[in-house]
DNA sequence: GTCTATAAGCCGATAGAC
DNA sequence: GTCTATCGGCTTATAGAC
């Protein structure tokens, strides 16, 4: 909130969240990240009890902005729910695109703390999605659009699996599909089809 | 392909992979694998020049039983193709209740090795998921549905995402959400929508 | 609140005997 | 092919001065 030249406590979140997402947690030491915010290490202990501290501030650093980044993508978007759905993933895909691109922040420190499910960075990351599927849903009651609540799962579903293949592959076409897919299931939530279609 | 007692080498993959998948590759020690496996470093050191080797030999490992237990799924559900998808969904959610059950080993330790996409795991977890694809649209295509090409690719983004979204919420729910939506994609492609319901 | 210095142990990988 | 023993370096975290 206030607008300091920058704490000790902000610099070294600042640099923890760089290389965080760049090398994967625990590829990175508690010297790499002192050196990195130009403290030593004893500093780093009197902000940041542990490591595992110091993870959970990262993500929770980047859950609000994120959040924001999702959103201003969708309004940005000429168009219906659908379109601006759509145009949301074209822009996610673009953002991949970046060389320092690596996947979602919150996903990979979960896949790489899957062995301790009541982790505290466990808890923001469920926290940070569940944030973005209530947010969806919202878009979707305030369109009149029917099973928001499947509806913004789905949406979810489609933003995590893009995240997993585009990282996998190195291949963002992936997101572009998923924004496909994602246009099709609320068009089709739109304008519930008729019995002629039914199975 | 032979059938012997366990040979060493096999012995070893087994032992690595089982603490691979429960703890994540970064979490296991070279140590802890030789111990599971009843063997020295040394030995273990003789038959794998180092551990990235046995973090490939791991995934290669789990790359065609784990195809085949999605076909077997797949298989195993009465229905057409969008009823087998979706059951094929279902029993992974099944899956997903074990307590064992950690995620995709395959999108985990991609996770873990996002800073270096070179390495041989990268690989073989691409083309393990590249394979699925690969089955989805033959799947598509054998059933006569338009543009497998592209649903292929969706059933897998929904896929991963679920793998994703149960790991990091604990909630194996979302894998059925995943099949429902995975039923209304394939059901929309198969009864292409008529011109009133297009936008 | 920040420093220098170090504890205590684990890491991947190797030497050399048999 | 398997063993005992160990290297050199890096890990999280802490002690005590200022």
């Amino acid at each position: 909130m206030t607008s300091q030249p920058a704490s000790t406590r902000e610099r070294i979140v600042a640099a923890a969240s760089k290389l965080f997402y760049a090398e994967g947690i625990g590829r990175v030491s508690m010297d790499a990240v002192a050196e990195k915010a130009g403290i030593t290490k004893r500093t780093l202990y009197y902000h940041f009890r542990s490591k595992d501290d110091l993870i959970a501030a990262y993500l929770n650093g980047r859950d609000q902005p994120n959040l924001l980044l999702f959103q201003r993508w969708f309004d940005a978007t000429d168009g219906g729910t659908a379109e601006k759905t759509r145009g949301m993933f074209a822009s996610l895909a673009q953002s991949a695109r970046h060389p320092k691109w690596k996947g979602c922040g919150f996903l990979r420190t979960a896949a790489e703390l899957a062995s301790m499910p009541g982790h505290p960075a466990m808890k923001i990351g469920a926290g940070h999605k569940k944030k973005f599927e209530q947010w969806m849903r919202t878009v979707f009651e305030a369109a009149g659009i029917e099973g928001g609540a499947l509806l913004s799962r789905q949406i979810l579903l489609l933003l995590d699996g893009s995240f997993a293949a585009a990282l996998l592959h190195r291949d963002p076409t992936y997101m572009e599909a998923a924004g496909e897919a994602a246009y099709a299931l609320i068009m089709s939530a739109s304008s519930p089809l008729p019995q002629i279609l039914g199975k």
